[in-house]
DNA sequence: TTTGTCGTTCAATATGTATTGAACAAATTG
DNA sequence: CAATTTGTTCAATACATATTGAACGACAAA
C-alpha cells in the first residue's frame, strides 16, 4: 500500500477516533478517499485487512451518514463504493445521527429534573434552582448551535 | 442519595461520555454541580463510591479544565471543591485541552501528506490532489471554527 | 522525632466496546 | 433446479481503556 494512502487513512482514523467512531470506519473512509476508482467490499477487506463483518457494518454506517455511495460498475454484480468527497457529508451525518439524539435526550432529562426540583419540600433550594436555570439555558443554546454548525458546513 | 442529585449526575455522566471523558469525571462534576457546599475528596469517594485514585485523577482533570476550584474551609486541612457554575468553563477547557491538540496534529499531518503527493511521480494524480485541496480547506475552516465556538461560549 | 493525615501515582485488574468469523438469507448464475 | 456469489447479523473474542487500591512522598500535629 502506497505511502500516501497510508497517510490519508491514518488521518481519517484519528478523526474518527476523535469523534468516537470505530477505527475501521475511519480506515474505510480513508481508503475510499484516497482512491479514485470505486471499490468493492472485497477490495476493502483485502487492502485494509479487516473482516467481512467490519466492512459490512462500517459501510452501513457511512451510508447512513451519506458519506459514501454505491456506484455501478459494468459487468460486476458486487456493490462498489465511492466517497462523497465533500467532507461535510461525513460531519453532517455524524451530527445528525449521533449528536442530535444526545441533545434531545438531554433536553427531556432536564425537564424531568426540573419537575423533581419543583416538587422538593422546603424553601432552601434557591441555589440548585438557579443552577438548573443555567443548564436549561445551555440546552437551548446547544440546540440552536447545531443548526448553525450545519449551516456553516454547507458554506 | 437524593433523586435530584442522581438525575443531575446522570445528566453529566451522559454528557461526559458523549465527549469522551471518563464516567467518574462526569460523576464528580455532577455531584459538585448538584451540591452547594464545598466537598472534600473523601466526600466524593464516599457518596459516589469511587476509588481514591479516580477521585484524585478526576479532580486533577477538572482543575486543568478550570471546571472546578478549591474553596477554603476553616478548620479542615483537606482541600474542598466547588464547581465553576458557568458550564462554559467545562466545555471551554475540553475544547482547549482535548480538541485543539487534535486539530493541530491534523494540520501538521496534512502538510506532510501534501509533500508526499507533490513528490509522486507521473501526472495522473489530479483527482487525489484536488481532494487534498478540499481537506486543507477543512483544516483552515476547522481552526477558524474553534475560536468562534469559544467566543459563543463566552456570550 | 514519631505518628497520622492527605493527596498523587502507577501497575494490576475490571469493564466496556470493537472486531471477528461462522451461520444465514437473498440474489444471481449456469 | 442446484450451486455459487454477495452481503448481513450476531455471539464469541480480542482489545483498549477506565478504575482500583497499594505504595509512596509531603506535610501537619503531637
Amino acid at each position: 500500500m502506497a505511502q500516501t494512502e497510508k497517510a490519508v487513512i491514518e488521518l481519517f482514523v484519528r478523526m474518527a477516533q476523535a469523534i468516537g467512531l470505530q477505527r475501521t470506519v475511519g480506515e474505510i473512509y480513508g481508503l475510499l478517499y484516497a482512491t479514485e476508482r470505486p471499490l468493492s467490499m472485497d477490495d476493502l477487506i483485502e487492502r485494509l485487512k479487516i473482516s467481512k463483518g467490519s466492512a459490512s457494518q462500517g459501510l452501513k454506517l457511512l451510508r447512513s451518514f451519506g458519506a459514501v455511495r454505491t456506484e455501478y460498475v459494468p459487468g460486476d454484480r458486487r456493490d462498489h463504493y465511492v466517497v462523497e468527497v465533500e467532507v461535510r457529508h461525513l460531519l453532517g451525518g455524524f451530527l445528525r445521527e449521533r449528536l442530535q439524539p444526545h441533545l434531545a435526550w438531554g433536553a427531556t432529562r432536564l425537564n424531568e429534573i426540573d419537575g423533581l426540583v419543583a416538587a422538593l419540600p422546603g424553601d432552601n433550594h434557591h441555589v440548585l434552582k438557579e443552577r438548573l436555570v443555567r443548564l436549561k439555558r445551555w440546552r437551548t443554546r446547544g440546540q440552536r448551535l447545531l443548526p448553525m454548525i450545519l449551516k456553516l458546513l454547507r458554506a
